[in-house]
DNA sequence: GTGGTGCGAGCAATCGATTTCTTGACGCAA
DNA sequence: TTGCGTCAAGAAATCGATTGCTCGCACCAC
């Protein structure tokens, strides 16, 4: 690989001038410039950009921390990161934490190491791992999942009023005994969904029992076993919210599995819509979030940061909407 | 943060000393590993990656380069990339091409500029790209996509068989006018999967003709169209092999909003599958790929690669498999 | 003619680590 | 006591870019 001093030997100039060439920051005589830019075309010459960020001390590049890659969910927002980051000039590199705390604390690391311009995370719920970018002052902005304890720009969306919709749904369709099967406790996204469950019951002076709620992982095999678990349990339910979209997926193909019709038997909603959700059968009633959106508010956000590190943090909340479908939709109330 | 410097005050020794402890590479005294220890926790010290990079002229992270970020065969897949690379130890990040040339170019370029340790590159279909890393002695694997004039390691799986057996399924299922939906032409794996279609066709004595076949993006989108193009033009088919996952959906979506029964009007089989291809209605019949494994074999190509830079490029063909579900069962061959 | 001003280009320091080379201390044998 | 070998630790060069400072030249005014 060339480097700027063989540009610069190659052109006859010093180094600083080529540099200077490169960046167009000041103004270089045009007989030197049109050397300068021939010799870099006849070496191939591209800069190097460890040399470059360690000399300037940042990189252009930011990293999104998501914690499960295979969820569309996350596919979806990081699209609306990349987008604007194309637009402001960043590159955008991803890690898959996998919900597990460890592999974020290394991704956190090498976020740091690298010094990464930005981060963007959906946090498994360690404060610790945020506070390490913001201590060192790595503009950082949460994404879907609230951090307790840690003073960082977020983008979240209306959990517990979204919840409420689903679950309010599911009343209005005459189900009775409506379970839920929430997510991770440590999650304040799968407590504000269950919280959202419990207000709408409440109001409604349904029954709220522990026996209704089992607590998943966030991810299809967990829903399977957290569906089971309902059914297996004393008085089985006659309808179910699910706290996150892999979960429904989950719980549906459970209730296949045991050959108990929906929307018939049990009444299904979940939250967070998935990209075929319509062509299930029966198709699923979602609680859908803005994803995209999500995606594009939380890089508008991270490029305001680093133009002005400090200012205070601000929290977006977007809505959430309901999507009623098949699933949720009773015989007897149609 | 603080730097290999401060440590070095700190505990009352030479940088250089401090690298040795860090690195683990040469014997220092135990009094003295002991109190630069102490000092690096004390002052939270962690080694600026860019500067040893930059020294090293070497990362420890690897790039994979995919052109659909919303396509669960490629989450899958880095799952496999990313199990193997952690064992090696290197970080994966990931790129989203979106099967724009130009922005697999433009992550390219970052992977030279970044030095990054090694890529993994599902092509848009420019061997420029690829050569462009070759030529730079960035160590690459092609992975599921075929580059054509480029001396690379890749990763395939049976494309033309795979089309074949879904196609002689059909064909057995009793289903006479077979289309195909295609993807870009200038993909390999397209053309493979299309060749596959026809060989089968051709072996059976069935018609083959131009007017069944229609090339789609790859996408959900895509998919829709092209089975609206089928079903508009001229002589409807009865079949239809969808040369990937999310086109499937997309023809699906077509058919259902078009109130044609499958797989009683219309079988349908894809080519790779969906995470919850058998909760759709009906349940989708798909050539399934060895994702993960995919990713795995790609990385551990990648990683002997790195290990031995001279050897000569391999390719490694893994068996892709039949799942015969609903949506290919005819009624009257039932 | 002399001094001031402006501007373009080069020199050299710098970022923070790694690594080669050098130095010095120590041990052991002659 | 001298000399040699061994080994640990420090000094300094190095990676490749950016950038503050300096210098030289040209031009202009006094």
């Amino acid at each position: 690989m060339a480097t700027i001093y063989d540009v610069a030997r190659q052109a006859g100039v010093s180094a600083a001038t080529v540099s200077r060439v490169v960046n167009g920051r000041a103004s270089v005589d045009a007989a030197l410039t049109a050397r300068v830019q021939q010799a870099m075309r006849e070496l191939d010459y591209r800069p190097n950009a460890l040399a470059r960020n360690l000399r300037r001390q940042r990189t252009s590049i930011w990293a999104v921390i998501i914690s499960d890659i295979g969820n569309p969910f996350f596919t979806s927002m990081v699209r609306g990161v990349e987008d604007v980051a194309q637009g402001a000039g960043y590159s955008v590199v991803l890690c898959n934490s996998d919900e597990d705390p460890a592999k974020e604390a290394g991704y956190v690391a090498a976020a740091l190491a690298e010094q990464m311009a930005g981060v963007i995370i959906s946090s498994t719920g360690k404060p610790a791992n945020v506070n390490r970018l913001i201590e060192a002052g790595t503009p950082v902005v949460a994404i879907d999942r609230e951090v307790r304890g840690a003073a960082v720009d977020s983008v979240l969306v209306d959990n517990e009023h979204g919840a409420e919709l689903a679950v309010e749904q599911l009343i209005g369709a005459g189900y009775r005994r409506i379970a839920c099967i929430s997510g991770p406790r440590r999650l304040p996204t799968a407590q504000q969904r269950l919280r959202g469950y419990t207000k709408a019951l409440r109001a409604h002076r349904h029954p709220v029992s522990d026996d209704l709620v089992r607590y998943g992982d966030f991810r299809q095999e967990g829903g399977y076993q957290a569906m089971a678990a309902l059914l297996d349990g004393g008085q089985a339910p006659d309808a179910v919210f699910v706290a996150n979209n892999l979960m429904t997926v989950g719980a549906m193909e459970c209730l296949v599995d045991r050959g108990i019709p929906v929307p018939d038997r049990i009444g299904v909603v979940g939250f967070d819509d998935i990209p075929w959700a319509h062509l299930v059968r029966p198709s699923l009633s979602t609680v859908v979030q803005p994803t995209y959106e999500l995606g594009r508010t939380a890089a508008l956000l991270l490029a305001e940061r680093i133009a002005e590190p400090s200012r205070p943090p601000s929290t977006v909340t977007l809505r959430t909407e309901l999507k009623v479908r098949e699933s949720s939709a009773r015989p007897a109330a149609r």
